[in-house]
DNA sequence: GTCTATACAGGGATAGAC
DNA sequence: GTCTATCCCTGTATAGAC
């Protein structure tokens, strides 16, 4: 078999100029999540990666082999990203803070994955093999974030008529919405230093931690 | 000059068998939406609208023209969507939640359009134009939602110290999430109904509204 | 494993008849 | 305005030497 185990050990220590492989994954990686599939050519990134087009054709036995060993890299990394947010011992209102904050954090370290993977979301039916892998790494994520708060509103901590996985998707959507549309929003009138994560996490937990409505 | 007048008159009448120009610009709309704008093959929008590739080339000088054309379409046809919502005489709470519900759901009726949108923003400096458009089509719904905003705080119905602009993003945040994501998240782990538009409002609304605290 | 050279298909664009 | 036929380039993939 031509396919490596990309499964074990590392991951991606922004593959040197020591393993082919390795340039070729984070080429493809690069280019995918900018330009999409299509518009990626397997010179493109043969060029970025340093090797012959042949060569990768020689590692990967199609451009569609290449796409989804990239993806499956993708959701196997995005799945470590969130895994150091969950134990933390302050009251709630400031756990949810650093917890959204580490996930927007997270997220922007990672951008170009949540790029592709979002791209591949939109795509209809181009493979539903890489839909179903995202949809897989991103089902775990938001159980353990719903599993979280759930824990939260038996303590007491949060508004039982809340539906908490609804509350998880508030949050995600406004990190995912900041992630991929802040270059745009930013200079829309108002938005100001909001277009800085810290304050734009900041602004949105209060809202969503107290609402907006002014009776107190 | 090739290009017809797409600004006038009228807009997107489900563009019938009479004139060719509309069948393409609806075909593009429809494939470069789906697939993205390099996977579209003119070869494909003339198979769907009926008409020979040529014919195309004819009416638009180049791929990249027609792509032009479809987005200026998409962008003013969004604007008039959310037109209508401005108006209504019910206490904050009620008009919050009717407006988000008619946000959602012009955006449900145009779903193509914005998924076109979203991958133009998605991508990375494919063409600085059509960005450009895209931007200023949703800067002025934006500003008008956050002028709305702001209208409430003043006369005391939304609490003083909240940005509006970061409401409005809140609210538009997780209306887009619903609109590219919920064949994803549907299957999740406690989401139940709320894949169901109507019902994903009123539990989002509801969080916006009051937040998520207990402390009453 | 890596390269150069090449086969082969698909798609953007044009010519010219009707 | 619409078509058929064609040009030519780009891009995937393979062959075969090193």
């Amino acid at each position: 078999m031509s396919l490596p185990d990309l499964n074990g050990s590392m991951a991606l220590p922004t593959h040197a100029s020591g393993d082919a492989v390795g340039r070729i994954l984070e080429a493809a990686g690069e280019l995918f999540a900018e330009h999409g599939y299509q518009a990626t050519s397997m010179h493109a990134v043969a060029e970025r990666a340093n090797v012959s087009k042949a060569n990768i054709f020689h590692h990967f036995k199609s451009k569609r082999e290449l796409y989804l060993a990239v993806v499956r890299n993708v959701c196997e990394d995005s799945a470590k990203h969130l895994e150091h947010l969950e134990s933390q011992k302050e009251a709630f209102p400031e756990r949810f803070g650093t917890y959204a904050a580490n996930m927007l954090g997270s997220m922007l370290d990672a951008e170009q994955m949540y790029r592709l993977i979002q791209r591949e979301l939109l795509t209809k039916e181009d493979d539903g093999l890489a839909k179903e892998m995202a949809e897989r790494a991103f089902g775990d994520k938001f159980e353990r974030l719903v599993a979280i708060l759930r824990n939260e509103q038996a303590r007491g901590q949060m508004r039982a008529d809340i539906n908490p996985a609804i509350a998880a998707i508030v949050l995600i959507s406004a990190n995912v919405f900041f992630l991929h549309s802040r270059k745009v929003f930013k200079h829309f009138p108002g938005v100001g230093d909001a277009a800085e994560p810290d304050r734009y996490v900041e602004l949105v937990t209060n809202i969503l931690l107290r609402g907006l409505l002014a009776c107190s």
